[in-house]
DNA sequence: TGCCATTATGGCAGATACTGCCACATTGGC
DNA sequence: GCCAATGTGGCAGTATCTGCCATAATGGCA
């Protein structure tokens, strides 16, 4: 997989077995269906598991048994047990390269990233929509595994260098130096990681803030 | 390991087997040299068949041969075959501990944490001496190999929460909220990663700019 | 110096994660 | 309804990592 440095493709999913990407966003096909559907069903029972019996006790058998699939067929949606817990955050990461397709390269880095952020924060707004409710959940998971943590971290890591390549393609090499992109996006990259990681611990702790909100004055403080 | 947070300890080795630390830093002592000596064997020896084979063709049983201990013995010493590729990062974590021992509770946290690393970073001024190339190596290995990477992630996660605990009670509650440490730490975290990849970068391509004045301006871009 | 508690090491068995290969079932298009 | 493509399961094999026990080296102390 020569993977050539662009987000373009928001449906791939990095699974190496079936379904070699023929537009299914446009058009969704039966396969491609089912195949999601399974996604989601092993996600749930991993996440289930996870939850009753924490992360180091739950074995790949276990998921693939409660999912009613084999282990065998597991690797092929997941390249490991931590990546099924991360469904939500894939979603995330979606909407983020959708975002990323419209940025205007004439802009700042800092300031078009932190507009797409925003933007796709939005969709976290209310706490009470299944959205933002999976998100809670994942990352409290998260919070407490520290293998659930580093492979959140891993993700995003593979994910970044593609990222910070496309950035560079599209804010083109004139007078945008690498280190400016990189630190825009890793900087920006922060923010969102603590945002994220307040909103949780503050909807732990009873309160309600939104995670709009909380970036945005993350965003602040930050300068 | 309850694991109080705190960072005074800037020489445990997160290893469970021997040395169950009693002040190694003030006398070294006869058994814990032998024991650094055998650590710092096994990453040489890891280094080398990294360098040589890649991570994925190296395996513990073929590290542990050439260091000429046992595979058992090897994971008392390391938790995995990419920590074994890390000694430069604990070094550089070691000082970075150690400086913010020193740190003022009544200044910005930020200012604080970009002074500490700006600090450490000194050390790594002169890229002929032996602690930048070993670091320089070290890093352009992790550029290339994914699992590395990873691994670096996880080891740096591992170290954040405790390090965001320890800053946390030495600032105090008082007017700083969690929300201004963590960002502190995270953005300061994030130049300073920007600033070693850029430094390797531009090494690899034959510039010879050293870390701190990279390190400087990314400072200085991030505002 | 010699004894003893501590500690370091090695070997072994076992659990788990992950991969390649092959056979078989299912599916969607013609 | 046939065929190629695709999804699934089983199996064997390798690698990572851990617990347990026996043994050897070590350092302190009488």
């Amino acid at each position: 997989m020569p993977q050539k440095s662009s987000f373009s493709d928001a449906s791939r999913t990095d699974v190496p077995g079936p379904s070699t990407a023929e537009l299914p966003a446009a058009a969704p096909g039966l396969r491609e269906r089912r195949r999601r559907q399974t996604r989601a069903e092993i996600s749930q029972a991993a996440l289930r598991l996870f939850q009753e019996y924490g992360v180091d006790a739950t074995t790949v058998d276990g998921i693939a048994n409660a999912a009613g699939i084999s282990q065998r067929t597991f690797f092929r949606y997941f390249t490991s047990k931590e990546e099924a817990a991360l469904p939500a955050h894939q979603d995330f990461d979606a909407a983020l390269e959708i975002g990323l397709l419209a940025i205007d390269p004439s802009g700042s880095p800092r300031e078009e990233l932190e507009r797409v952020y925003q933007q796709v924060m939005q969709g976290y707004a209310d706490n009470d929509a299944p959205q933002a409710r999976s998100m809670l959940l994942v990352n409290q998971l998260i919070r407490k595994e520290p293998l659930l943590r580093a492979a959140l971290l891993k993700h995003n890591a593979t994910r970044t260098t593609g990222l910070v390549d496309a950035l560079m393609d599209r804010f083109g090499r004139d007078g945008v130096s690498d280190l400016q992109i990189r630190l825009a996006f890793e900087t920006c990259a922060a923010v969102v990681r603590v945002a994220f990681e307040v909103w949780v611990t503050r909807r732990e702790a009873g309160r309600n803030d939104n995670l709009p909100d909380i970036y945005a004055s993350a965003r602040e403080l930050a300068h």
